[in-house]
DNA sequence: CATGAATGAGCTTTCATTCAT
DNA sequence: GATGAATGAAAGCTCATTCAT
């Protein structure tokens, strides 16, 4: 598959400095790093350059050495976690044949994907900096979601297996909302759930949504009748 | 109907002027105006409390004859975001009988309060104060939401309309996230849908997601047969 | 006469503040006035703005309230002087009929009004900023001067007085500067000489030099034989 | 010839390394050259010790090896321009016996001089370093240009062949300064002139001013009738 | 010698808040 | 009540200088 990412938009930051040394690198990771758990707890406003250095034990002035501002530091944070993002997306699309199964994997893919990131990359929002520079990056980053989404609605709608009077994109941005405001609403703000429970009942609601008809392990008692 | 909302994380903010005046009256409703439009536009951290008196048309000096900070006017602004939520989410609750119809009908009101206060509510969680007073406020809001999604969900579970396996507080967070989560995509991210289009489909996914039989006018080519 | 000198890239500042109280007035006078003997005593790049606010007996930030920075205030001090010199080389222009008392009434003139501002003036070309805004300025003034001097000595070629093989406005430069220079050697680098004898042999030298022959008291000997 | 300069001001500078190797001596001389440019181009102020670095091709920490500050390295700069200047001065005050010949060979070299050096010379003026050594740098270089004009006066004085009313050292200041300051306006600030005709005018205006008879080709009209 | 990472003093600028008028 | 001048804490950022490698 290729890169739909192009994250073009946080590539060209300058950089300032290419930590030609070992000590240089080390202290580099160490600012990435002390930035990225002071813009997760904190938020991209609250968040001040002699947070991060005193984090990450160096004095103000060194952390000009290596960004060129509060900015530049969160671009370099937010293209870490974009690339892992995706990274995380692509693995094990591949999997099982059983189309529920296949959804279920990828629901638990998703969520575990957001999990890991869902402040940093809601944060991508607050971070609006005039040129919306992050509001685009957020945008290109869930339109690999959204993309894979609808194109699996698509192939099942094709088999015959969903409904097809459902618009792919449409249900997807629906869909894939779902999972991704639950991992905010399930890490972030503390909503009680196993991951066991979550997994199950967002993969229930999302096969039987589309229709899916094995999905429905329920039958009115009625209709059983 | 009980105010659910207890909103004492807003209620005890120092009111610092009865305003007893009408001239006093309209010099603070020009001030909340102004200040609801400034958070809107530009976030909470980005607004200066000069920009809120420039559009209100005040000097800075008469801001602090009304609120005591800007933590303050943010807080009045908030709770009258959600009590404006909170009435939209109440009215026509009546309506119909029929279990998809009335889905719909909540999930249009749904969508309407959300799309006109989205950007603001979502700044609750923005809006770092220390001691995450907004943030409190948002979940206290959602909560409302909930409620009324998972008693709704209760009630046709026991009405054997849709899955009882289903957890209904669980199933609401994740219906409702789909909901609130599709309003900010769609108004504040600029996703096109018509609102027909996005009513439509966010009654169905929600409707078939719990089992609601009658909500699936699809069937199965092969099971037709 | 027409004012020569536009100006028009000091003008263009944008003024923070109209000052509209009587306080304010007083405030903002106040700074100009720091400024200005600041930038004289120090020169431009050694003043940091709370020299000018301790002066001033403002805070910094009041500073900011009516100048947006210290070029603002450096423009605005500038525009003053400028003023002040177009002014005093206009002053009396009217005078003697006698050539040689012109010139020495116009070189008093000269001297005193370099005099007075030569190191603010001088500080133009210090504070050139990128755009070079105050280096044009100080050519504007000069050209003043310049087309003065050149004006009055076409007048003496054209009555026959005046050597006519001169260019004027390269002549008015020369002699112009070298007003301009002794002022600045006398005055800011404390070269000792009474003024009288200073305009004495300012003027004489210039006066012979573009060859005013009644300019010239001294006959040598061997011609008197 | 005797050392008029003493430059004591610039000699007590530490010279923090003698440069013994070859290499060094290089590194040395390319931070000399690459401080004499950026000084030249940007101002004593606006050079940063990397900038001069950069254009040096060595790190900023080397830097430190040779000079102990910007200071430092601007007084070998200074002291060098003055030595230049100085040796421009000396040659060729052989040259004729004529003196209006001697006159204009002596303005031409003035004028080089000045031409060559004049933006890093009055930068001498600028560079503010509290004890205003520079200052005192360019006092005493102006000091050997108007003893040696002082001294040229006098003898034509006593030769009778210049009015015996000047003072030398005022006079020589003033048409000394008049050079000095042309070769700024001319070589700075770009006022348009030939060379050629920029030493005829300086040198009629110089021999006449002082009353050399034999530089007034120019005869009054009415005198030759 | 050369390097470049690290330091921190020092400056500019912003803006919430106070208060005399 | 309204005004807007004044304040100063709190950032951001620069750059000369040091020092371990």
């Amino acid at each position: 598959m290729t890169r739909v990412l192009s994250c073009a938009s946080v590539a060209d930051v300058i950089v300032k400095s290419p930590a030609s040394t070992s000590r240089g690198r080390r202290t580099r990771a160490a600012l990435l790093q002390a930035g990225h758990e002071a813009f997760e707890e904190h938020g991209y406003d609250a968040v001040r350059i002699d947070d991060v250095c005193v984090r990450a034990g160096v004095s103000h002035g060194t952390f000009y050495t290596y960004f060129g501002s509060k900015e530049a530091l969160f671009g370099e944070v937010a293209e870490a976690v974009v690339g892992e993002m995706f990274a995380a997306s692509v693995v094990g699309t591949a999997a099982s044949a059983d189309p529920y199964a296949r959804i279920e994997a990828a629901n638990r893919l998703y969520l575990r994907a957001w999990a890991a990131n869902s402040r940093l990359v809601r944060m991508f929002e607050q971070a609006a900096t005039g040129d919306g520079r992050f509001g685009r990056l957020l945008l290109e980053l869930r339109e690999v979601f959204v993309r894979r989404g609808a194109d699996g609605l698509r192939r099942l709608q094709e088999e015959g297996l969903a409904d097809p009077a459902l618009d792919p994109r449409l249900t997807a941005i629906m869909l894939g909302g779902m999972v991704e405001h639950f991992a905010h609403v399930w890490l972030d703000l503390g909503e009680q759930a196993a991951e066991e429970t979550a997994v199950d009942h967002l993969t229930r609601l999302w096969a039987r949504a589309i229709g899916l008809t094995d999905a429905s392990p329920w039958v009115r008692p009625e209709e059983g009748a």
